[in-house]
DNA sequence: ATTCATTAAGTGTAGTAACATATATTACAA
DNA sequence: TTGTAATATATGTTACTACACTTAATGAAT
């Protein structure tokens, strides 16, 4: 199904047009494949992607805004996304000690077996970019950072 | 700067893998813009684009079920989001008298103006898709749909 | 050493998403 | 006709975003 179907829309006036939609559409689908597979294990795509974070960090402590630099969304909260990781004992939290206004923050045993749990997800998340190609998977991403300015 | 910049992480696996990310990416640099571009006139990206549904409609009425089948994101909450346009006296809302299960919902002329008032905003969207030029635009178009798995 | 800007994190608010559930009305079927 | 399913919308809940603001601690300059 096209766009122009999916939203019942006439055609687009230039594909600029079509693609200020598509854009939006496609990220929306994409976000709702990714957070129908978190679902089961409790987990929210926010959630997902911090606690992927951690574990790059690990054994090292994060700090808040060493997770806001890493994470897609510079803008969101990530302290109250942590505090969700901490309820869920999936991260543990302390004040540091060499400055006392900045926390650690480091994925426990339980956050790293979640993510043992979902790396199938991962993998399908990858599955559903299958219908591309490679070259066009690559294509794909060129047109993207092009698109936002990233040069090259 | 590339995505891997953006994001401080160290190169992906695949083109695949990095398809993943990319897209969440740009989702959301796309919807900051656009929110951006929205916001001085007080909207929100859901009230501009189901008032847009409702000026298709004009001068008919929609029931919240149209507006529900032209969104982009399905899931949300078509009434909630026609409440913040019916108490900015952007539309107006009134039970059906076929069938009292139904309200008709009709864009007031004040809305018909804020769209007015918006219509530089689309331009400049449109505008920031001009990195790209129209076979890049319809390229881009074009693997998204695939991707998707839309046919043609 | 005291003042003041900066930095790190947390909090408060409005809006939205995803989902479950409720309420009212209409359609249909035995 | 009367009960039941289906439909149209509304409401409630939890989580998140964007953004402004607050609090606490640190750093730097005089």
């Amino acid at each position: 199904m096209s766009i122009e179907t999916d939203i019942k829309q006439a055609a687009f006036k230039s594909s600029h047009h079509k693609l200020v939609v598509n854009l939006l559409f496609t990220a929306n689908w994409h976000q709702n494949e990714h957070l129908r597979l978190l679902k089961p294990d409790g987990m929210t795509v926010p959630q997902y992607n911090v606690l992927r974070i951690l574990k790059g960090q690990y054994p090292k402590a994060a700090r808040i805004n060493d997770i806001i630099e890493r994470m897609l969304d510079k803008m969101s909260n990530a302290s109250r996304i942590v505090d969700k990781l901490v309820e869920k004992k999936l991260a543990h939290r302390t004040g540091s000690e060499l400055d006392r206004r900045a926390v650690d923050v480091v994925i426990t045993k339980l956050g790293m077996q979640m993510l043992i749990d979902l790396e199938a997800t991962e993998a399908q998340m990858e599955e559903k970019m299958m219908t591309l190609t490679s070259e066009e998977a690559e294509q794909l991403n060129g047109l993207l950072d092009k698109l936002r300015g990233s040069e090259q």
